[in-house]
DNA sequence: GTCTATAAGCAGATAGAC
DNA sequence: GTCTATCTGCTTATAGAC
C-alpha cells in the first residue's frame, strides 16, 4: 500500500520509534533523518529544533492512552461493559506496540509538569462520571478510585515487566503472548467480582 | 577490587540521584562531580567510565527489587503471610523512593539484554516454589503466573503512574499517600480472595 | 524544498604537575 | 589522591548555493 505520506508525517512517524527506544537526550536527529530518508538540514527544516520534534511525539503518544482511558470514564455504557472494552482495547493495542508505553512513563516521571499542560487541553478525562457510575451499580460500595487503579494496573504492568516476566516465567515469544491473552478473561473476572 | 573508600560511596548515592532522573544519556557528568564536592577528574579516577558508574548504580537498584521478591518466593512462610509481607514491604519501600522504580523500569526495557546478565548472578529467584505453593495452599486452583503478575501490578502501579493519578483523582500530597496506604488491605484482600 | 559545508558548543576522557 | 588545563569527538543547528 504505497501512500504517498508527506514528509512531515514521515519524520513523525520514525521519530516516534528512534524516541521510544532511546528517550529525548538519547535520540539522535542524524539517526532520525537516516531513517526518514532525508539529511539533517531537512529535518531542521520541519522542525526547528529537536525539543519541538520531540514534543509532537511526545502528545500523540500521550493521546493516544488518555483517549482510551476517557472513552472508557465517559461513555454511556454499563459498568461492566465498560471495564471489559477497557481490558480488551489496551491488551490489544500494548500488543502491538508497547514501546509507546514505556515511553509515556518516562517521560510523565522526568517532566511531571507536562502532564498540567496536556490535561488541559482537549479530550480532558472526567473521573467523576466514573465514580458516580460505580456508585450506582456496585453492591459493595466499591471505591471507584481503587477498581480504576486496579483496572488499569493489571492490563498494563504484564507490558512494562515483560522482559523480566518472560525470563522469570521461562516463557518465550508466543507463550508470553498467550499468557497475556489469558490475562483478558482473568483480569475481568477479578474486576467484576469486585462489584 | 578494593571499594571502601567514602568518596567511592559518596559518588555512587549522588550518581543514583541523576540516574534516576535523567537516565544514562541525560546525566552529565559534570554535574555528579559538583553534587559529590569533587571535580571531573577525580570522578574519572574513581569510575573509569560513565558506563561503569552507572552499571553500579543500575546493579544496586535492580537488587534492590529482586532481593525483595526473591525473599518472598523462596521463603518458608505460608502462602497468604508471603503476600502480606511483599504488599506491606514494597509499598512502604517505595513511599520513601519511587524514583527508583522508574529507573529500573526504563533501563530494563531500554537494554532488556542487561537482564539475562543479572539473573545470572548471584540472588536469582526461584519461580518453581512459588508455583508448587500456590498449588499446594489454595483451593481453586490459581494460575500462579497471574497470581504474581497481579501481585506485582497492583503494588507498583499507584507508584509508576503517581503524578497522574494525583491529577486525575484530585488528591494532594497528603492524599495520595493515605490512598496508597488504604490499598495495602486493599491489595490483601484482591489477592486472597483468589486463593 | 533540497543539499553541502560548517559553525558553535558541549561532554567525556586524559595528561601531567603537585 | 587531587587539581588545572586541554584534547577529541560528537551533536545540534544554521548559512547559503542551487
Amino acid at each position: 500500500m504505497e501512500k504517498t505520506n508527506t514528509a512531515y508525517e514521515t519524520i513523525l512517524h520514525v521519530a516516534s520509534e528512534i524516541f521510544y527506544k532511546k528517550g529525548l537526550a538519547g535520540a539522535r536527529m542524524q539517526e532520525i533523518a537516516d531513517l526518514a530518508g532525508i539529511n539533517k538540514a531537512m529535518l531542521h527544516y520541519y522542525f526547528k529544533t529537536k525539543e519541538q520534534l520531540f514534543n509532537q511525539v511526545f502528545e500523540k503518544a500521550f493521546f493516544s492512552f488518555s483517549s482510551r482511558i476517557a472513552e472508557v470514564l465517559n461513555s454511556e455504557e454499563p459498568l461492566k461493559i465498560k471495564i471489559s472494552n477497557y481490558v480488551d482495547h489496551t491488551i490489544d493495542a500494548l500488543k502491538l506496540n508497547r514501546g509507546i508505553l514505556i515511553f509515556v512513563i518516562y517521560e510523565l516521571n522526568v517532566n511531571p509538569e507536562r502532564i498540567t499542560e496536556l490535561f488541559a487541553g482537549k479530550g480532558n478525562v472526567d473521573f467523576s462520571i466514573f465514580k458516580k457510575q460505580v456508585k450506582a451499580e456496585s453492591k459493595n460500595e466499591v471505591n471507584a478510585d481503587m477498581l480504576f487503579t486496579d483496572m488499569v494496573a493489571l492490563c498494563i504492568y504484564p507490558f512494562i515487566a515483560q522482559p523480566i516476566l518472560k525470563k522469570m516465567m521461562n516463557k518465550d515469544e508466543i507463550a508470553y503472548r498467550d499468557f497475556l491473552e489469558e490475562r483478558k478473561s482473568w483480569i475481568k473476572s477479578t474486576l467484576i467480582s469486585r462489584l
